[in-house]
RNA sequence: CGGGGCGUAGCUCAGCCUGGUCAGAGCGCUGCGUUCGGGACGCAGAGGUCGGAAGUUCGAAUCUUCUCGCCCCGACCA
């Protein structure tokens, strides 16, 4: 490909909305154009990256065993209504509008296809002798994202590679997770990404496990928890900590002590001098349950140290169990319906606490409610906390003297986020750092739930119908892409990894109008293109800094420099971008030599197969 | 959805507070000339109803109100 038939469109200037690296070179290079917020046209030299990548995801998925379809972008809202996932995804599901009674009220943009591939699956997967079976699709999706940001790292359109699988056994589902987590990392290697899995929370999806595959940078959005040791990696939404050990301070007496105006914890801390860690944190929150028309409620009370934050999946499901204990006592069907946790208004924390809002305290609370410990607070002592006097907090407040921590309406639980410096709950007293980092990819067990409720069945050996077993597995395309830039990059441009970069080659005629350089130019592009290599020859006729400068920006792996007075030695230059390298070649080496270099660059990354 | 910021040429921005030669600069683009191995220079050009609407005023890019869009922080996030 020559330059001058290309279309690149590459900019000296710093866009000034762009702070991620890779939103900033995705603009400067011209690989994308936004069009509106969280919407990119991706030209010419983006696209071609873009199609890498999904070419690498299509060869690994195939791989796996899973086959190739495509499911619609439109989706009818009722298939959605039957999983319940039209509340639980809310205003990230986008929906067509239209007047009443429209077709199109009742058609909704589709953000991820579990619903579609279960209605092919109830239709044609009736028998065990029908599974295992994966199927995948790369297509466009849709959501209804508030905040697009970073660029094409978080969008309302983007592209993307979801693959479901269909099982008759757990067994089954296991050892395709198994392939596709095996596949995952095949794919995120040959794109050159540094990655980690981890543990993860499955979130709205729903399911049993999951693990994420994150891309370490700070332009993430995400949070992961890894040891140094590497025996644990988790991301923060879900991460665990050893527990950590009880403090033997002498306990000291309780003292009450005036702190007028002093409410939240930097406040107190710095009123009375004492550091968050000293503090207890008393959140009241309301647990609401039960069937639509009869909702009951149950004020659930939740104390955190001082420095620490509330994890609320941990606390939910912690605040549920306690829930499910104490109905237990009270019934015959404790499972509590459609459970949801949400802090408690104004009113309720005065009545539980007799004080304002921000002198809570777990000692002398007022009325029914539970009481969810976390671990760390069960340790502390002479912790510090609201004295549910307003104006006033109390300090050598003890666990088990002054409040109690056993019980039928109280759980010690972790319920907190991990912190740096919190250790390895595998038990190796490795400590835990937290990094920024952006997902990549995440594969799920799904287990019943949209069989279940969409009623997809097989029939097995016995002739009995069971739901289908599911897992599903997505990778953001675009996200491998700005992920790519984010981890390789330097102060001139980016540096493609040789997998997914838009050309393997760039050719660079500084003398374009001397016949003998393009002459070597030509040549040498069309034995590299014969041989399968992606070749880009700059044969623009612009000034030498101008043309390396763009080579730098747009970041291609490997650079061969012909010019007037190179030939008139009897060589050309051979480069890698983001080496400090010059070879000095003959031109007529240099086409073997640069094969080679591709070549073992894409096996390095692990393309071989 | 809450808080903050910004919309002026294809791009990056100045001008706005204090209304009146304020329609400006740089980059990019076109033409000519010089230059030519790390983003050259000179000269001559093309290009904008100052996001939109309403208002105040003799007069609005500039002041007011509304509205649309975009960015950042937070909440949310298969």
């Amino acid at each position: 490909m020559l330059w001058s038939n290309f279309f690149i469109t590459t900019s000296k200037e710093t866009p000034k909305d762009a702070t991620a690296a890779s939103h900033r070179l995705m603009l400067r290079t011209g690989m994308v154009r936004q069009l509106s917020a969280g919407a990119y046209s991706y030209l010419p030299l983006g696209f071609r990256s873009l199609r890498k990548v999904e070419k690498i995801v299509r060869e690994e998925m195939n791989r796996a065993g899973a086959i190739e379809l495509m499911m619609p972008v439109l989706h009818p809202i009722d298939l959605w209504h039957e999983t319940g996932r039209v509340e639980a995804m809310g205003d990230v599901l986008l929906r067509l509008g239209g007047p009443e009674g429209d077709w199109r009220t009742q058609t909704v943009l589709g953000p991820t296809h579990e619903e579609v591939i279960t209605d092919i699956a109830r239709a044609y997967l009736n028998s065990y002798k029908q599974l295992p079976v994966s199927m995948y699709q790369i297509q466009v999706k849709f959501r209804g994202e508030a905040r697009p940001k970073s660029g094409v790292l978080r969008t309302r359109e983007f592209l993307m590679k979801d693959a479901y699988s269909f099982h008759d056994t757990v067994d089954s589902l296991d050892a395709v997770y198994q392939k596709m987590y095996d596949a995952y990392c095949r794919i995120f290697a040959r794109c050159g990404l540094p990655y980690v899995a981890v543990e993860a929370e499955s979130g709205p999806i729903g399911g049993d496990a999951s693990h994420e595959f994150m891309v370490l940078t700070d332009a993430g959005e995400d949070v992961v928890a890894l040891t140094e040791n590497q025996d644990y990696a988790a991301n923060t939404e879900r991460a665990v900590s050893a527990p950590l050990p009880q403090d033997d301070t002498a306990m000291a007496d309780v003292a009450e002590i005036e702190t007028p105006n002093q409410r939240t914890i930097d406040e107190v801390c710095a009123f009375l001098k004492t550091e968050a860690r000293q503090m207890i944190k008393t959140l009241v929150y309301t647990l609401a349950y039960g069937p639509d028309k009869k909702r009951e409620s149950k004020t659930v009370v939740a104390l955190v140290r001082g420095d620490h934050d509330v994890n609320e999946n941990k606390l939910d499901r912690a605040a549920i169990a306690l829930l499910t204990k104490t109905l237990g006592a009270e019934s015959s069907s404790p499972k509590p319906q459609a459970p949801s946790l949400d802090l408690a208004d104004e009113a309720t924390i005065k009545a539980l606490t007799g004080a304002d809002v921000g002198f809570a305290g777990p000692h002398s609370l007022k009325g029914d409610y539970l009481l969810v410990v976390d671990q760390a607070v069960s340790v502390m002592r002479n912790g510090v906390t609201g004295a549910n006097k307003t104006g006033y907090h109390v300090q050598n407040l003890n666990p088990g003297r002054d409040f109690s921590i056993e019980g039928e309406t109280v759980s010690v639980s972790d319920i907190r986020n991990v912190t740096d410096g919190d250790l390895s709950p595998k038990g190796s007293g490795a400590a835990i750092r937290l990094r920024k980092s952006i997902e990549v990819g995440h594969v799920f067990k799904l287990g019943t739930k949209y069989s279940e409720s969409m009623k997809a069945t097989y029939l097995d050996k016995n002739g009995k119908a069971r739901p289908l077993i599911m897992g599903c597995y997505g990778i953001g395309l675009n996200r491998i892409m700005a992920s790519a830039i984010e981890a390789h990059h330097d102060d001139g441009g980016i540096i493609w990894p040789m997998s997914i970069a838009p050309f393997q080659v760039l050719i660079l005629a500084l003398d374009p109008k001397e016949e003998d350089v393009m002459n070597t130019a030509r040549a040498l592009h069309d034995e590299l293109e014969a041989a399968g290599i992606d070749v880009l020859l700059d044969d623009r006729d612009e000034r030498a800094g101008f043309k390396f400068k763009d080579a730098d920006l747009i970041g291609i792996p490997v650079r061969v420099t012909i010019g007037r007075k190179g030939l008139a030695d009897g060589i050309v230059e051979l480069k890698r971008r983001g080496g400090d390298d010059i070879d000095k070649i003959a031109p007529g080496t240099a086409a073997a030599r640069v094969k080679e270099v591709v070549k073992g660059e894409l096996e390095r990354l692990g393309a071989g197969k």
